[in-house]
DNA sequence: GTGCCTTTGAAGAGC
DNA sequence: GCTCTTCAAAGGCAC
């Protein structure tokens, strides 16, 4: 059959090197992006591929600094994007096209100024072709000229077609996030440099390298977006973002579905629940990202569901069989029964441990995350607080790929130096594709 | 031809 | 206020 699901892919560079490794510990990634989910347990790593020292990181451009140099300081924001009608120029007549922003905002054409909302008026031609701001939506019959005085006939049929037409107005897309403009402007440097082209996969290493990047560098993203959103505010006053619900077709997503335990049961707590907004600390990453619990905990054992989901961004390598989420850490933490242990360990191995002695550890805060660099602008976020009483420092901190005591690809995971591993060589997992389903690190 | 996958973030609806 | 759902991009894949 086809590709394995993205999230068991191997995910290889021409060279055969894991992509997307983290920067080096050195490189400054706050300790608030240790995460498990974002950095170690989404594992994307193969199996003892570390073999360079921060020094020797192999792929420059995955340094935050090169991604800083090719992003913010490059004037078209999709160098690589192959179609020249991707998007066009930014008119510099806009004022907020000087503000750095990117070419993104095409999407909110200046045709837009001219036509505040698209149901207010048609749409130009150019404007209808174009693929960002609006989709044409379904193809739309113009009425052919010979039979016009059928159609004449047919006012009444006409009339009902101008209000399909009416309901077939144009498409106005949401604005992108943060991470989707990250994602549009890497995406094509991932698809360069590696094999793959599906997008899932492309995307996972993606999601990985938006949290390996410097929270500065993720606030310029967030500003982007946010400025982005404030064009979109601006272009189409009326648009919500429910009225692209259910947009085109009868498209019903039904990702979650596939997650049974979440039907209940009392065995299942979310991080809210189960820490309290007191250890916030302790929350599974998804669940600080969204600043609220977005996760159902399984008390005990992991299932499938689970492990798709902890899965995520996992190269499907034998190691990440089972990469164990945050949540994991945890249970790590409880099975170790030995937080000392586990905190020399992370010291050895994980940057958090370097991290979090820093006196810069009020970005330790999973709370405080980049995540809203908004905060740093508006004190409307309700993340207030965090910044000024720190919570004692997280039992297990989180890890970037590569340094994640758990992760068994880390020639110092836990599994490595337990002995309760893995294999760990790639040729064979990659030779070998179905002894990755195999393994389950106990 | 259509939906899914996969990521994060934003926003709306519902309770 | 919290939780859940949907959508935004992207392209290969499955049905």
């Amino acid at each position: 059959m086809g590709l394995p699901p993205a999230g068991h892919m191997p995910f290889f560079c021409h060279n055969g090197d894991p992509l997307s490794q983290p920067p080096p510990a050195h490189m400054g990634i706050p300790p608030y992006q240790l995460d498990g989910k974002g950095a170690g347990s989404m594992g994307l790593s193969r199996p003892a591929m570390y073999p360079f020292s921060a020094g020797q990181y192999p792929y420059p451009m995955l340094s935050p600094e090169m991604s800083q140099v090719a992003s913010w300081h490059t004037p078209s924001m999709y160098p690589l994007s192959p179609g020249a009608g991707f998007r066009s120029p930014y008119p510099s007549s806009l004022p907020i096209s000087t503000s750095g922003l990117s070419s993104d905002f095409y999407r909110f054409s200046p045709t837009g100024l001219i036509q505040p909302h698209p149901g207010l008026s048609p749409h130009p031609p150019h404007l209808s072709s174009h693929p960002a701001i609006v989709t044409p939506g379904p193809k739309q019959e113009l009425p052919d000229m010979n039979h016009r005085s059928q159609m004449d006939h047919k006012n009444n049929i006409d009339a009902k077609n101008a209000e399909a037409n009416e309901k077939k107005k144009p498409h106005i897309k949401k604005p992108l996030n943060a991470f989707m403009l990250y994602m549009k402007e890497m995406r094509a440097k991932v698809v360069a440099e590696c094999t793959l082209k599906e997008s899932a996969a492309i995307n996972q290493i993606l999601g990985r390298r938006w949290h390996s990047l410097s929270r500065e560098e993720q606030a310029k993203y967030y500003e982007k977006a946010r400025q982005e959103r404030q064009l979109h505010m601006q272009l189409y006053p009326g648009w919500s973002a429910r009225d692209n619900y259910g947009y085109g077709t009868k498209k019903k997503k039904r990702k979650k579905e596939r997650t049974p335990i979440d039907s209940g049961g009392n065995s299942m707590k979310k991080c809210r629940a189960r820490y309290g907004l007191d250890q916030q600390n302790q929350w599974c990453k998804p669940c600080r990202r969204k600043k609220k619990c977005i996760r159902y905990m399984e008390s005990g054992g992991e299932n499938d569901g689970n492990q798709s989901d902890d899965n995520l961004g996992s190269c499907g390598s034998t190691g990440d069989a089972h990469t164990p989420p945050e949540d994991d850490t945890e249970s790590l933490n409880q099975s170790m029964s030995s937080p000392g242990g586990l905190s020399a360990l992370s010291s050895l191995t994980s940057p958090g441990g370097m991290v979090m002695p820093s006196p810069s550890a009020s970005v330790a805060s999973p709370s405080v995350s980049v995540a809203s660099p908004y905060m740093l602008q508006s004190p409307l976020t309700p993340h207030e607080g965090y910044d000024v009483k720190l919570p004692p420092p997280p039992p297990l901190p989180r890890h970037p790929v590569g340094t994640n005591p758990h992760d068994a690809n880390n020639p110092l995971s836990v599994n490595q130096l337990t002995g309760q591993c893995v294999r760990n060589d790639p040729s064979e997992t990659n030779g070998n594709k179905e002894t990755r389903s195999i393994i389950s690190v106990t």
